[in-house]
DNA sequence: TCTCCTCGAGATCT
DNA sequence: CTCGAGGAGA
């Protein structure tokens, strides 16, 4: 079920607080997993959120590091020279981390790293879950702007700044973790955990009603019956209904038989050119044909309607 | 109503 | 990548 065509094997993101799991970081020569190499991996397992093991290693990159990374995270080609190569140590990771959910802050950079190599040294694909204390923590902090590891560590009082060194980050986001999970089971995040699927309500076209006193009658909208199909560029379908209502015009949740105007969206327009008209246009042409007097009208007629 | 799809905006990782 | 808005069909 995973939509994911580039690394169709990889596990699900959790919005859950489990006990048992190897939270880890790593670093890496750059931010893509196509042309970056991982260079250190850290990682903490941890059974009932105790540390019982853990797996720390640099990893020679194949092309070196670049100065920015070695300003960035303080690992120079030097300490590299004599780490091992990632062929000889990712077997053991692997063996490390089981079949545990991963623990990380943004994750899928890590994990879709991990996937990758995981693929390339080993043969097979990264299929842990995974929990990611950034989603976690915007879900618990929607108001905050930012939700940076560097941000939560000052946040709850853990430390002042990142090492962006594996080990350090990896405790770092442990203590994240914990600090989330109980914050969450102390209560007053509720629906943080919940999965989102439909927050906005179904716009029905009876639920707008005129929200101003004096309705516009000399309009050419009153009396007459719209429908719209695409999405607006100019304003939200609920803003273009309103606007019809309140000249004493009518909307139709669907093409009837009753229907006067049927509006094209401006940026639902090039989408209909693409993957072809949509139904409600394929059912006012048929409507059409039966003598019923419908018009197909672009937004932009719609607005000269609106502002004569 | 409910489910599934597409799109754009915004944020984070090294 | 995740989320919200929006659309379509059953």
């Amino acid at each position: 079920m995973p939509r994911n065509d580039k690394r169709p094997l990889k596990g699900n993101s959790l919005l859950d607080f489990p006990n048992d799991y190897v939270v880890l970081d790593i670093e890496t020569t750059g931010l893509d997993p196509d042309y970056d190499d991982i260079i250190e991996i850290s990682a903490i397992k941890c059974v009932a959120d105790e540390p019982i093991d853990a797996f720390s290693t640099l990893i020679k990159a194949p092309s070196g590091v670049s100065d920015f990374i070695t300003d960035f995270t303080g690992i120079t080609n030097e300490m590299l020279a004599d780490a091992p190569a990632i062929s000889d140590i990712f077997p053991q990771f692997l063996e490390f981390l089981s079949d545990n959910i991963i623990i990380g802050h943004n994750v899928n950079f890590d994990v879709n790293f991990l996937y990758d190599t995981s693929l390339k040294i080993c043969e097979r694909p990264l299929k842990n879950d995974f929990v990611d204390t950034m989603r976690l923590s915007r879900r618990m902090f929607p108001d905050e702007a930012h939700n940076r590891l560097s941000d939560l560590i000052v946040r709850f009082g853990i430390g002042a700044d990142v090492s962006h060194r594996a080990d350090s980050d990896a405790r770092q986001t442990h203590e994240v973790y914990l600090h989330l999970k109980s914050l969450f089971q102390k209560g007053g995040f509720a629906d943080a955990l919940e999965l989102r699927r439909h927050s906005s309500k179904y716009l029905r076209a009876s639920d707008i009603s005129p929200d101003i006193n004096n309705l516009n009658f000399d309009s050419d909208i009153y009396g007459k019956v719209f429908c719209f199909t695409g999405s607006l560029s100019s304003f939200t379908r609920a803003a273009a209904m309103q606007e019809v209502v309140n000249r004493g015009g009518v909307c139709a949740d669907t093409v009837r038989k009753d229907v006067n105007y049927l509006v094209i969206g401006g940026n639902g327009y090039k989408m209909e050119l693409e993957n072809g008209k949509s139904k409600k246009w394929i059912s006012a042409e048929k409507l059409m044909k039966k003598g019923n007097p419908i018009s197909v009208i672009s937004e932009n007629v719609f607005l000269d309607m609106l502002n004569p």
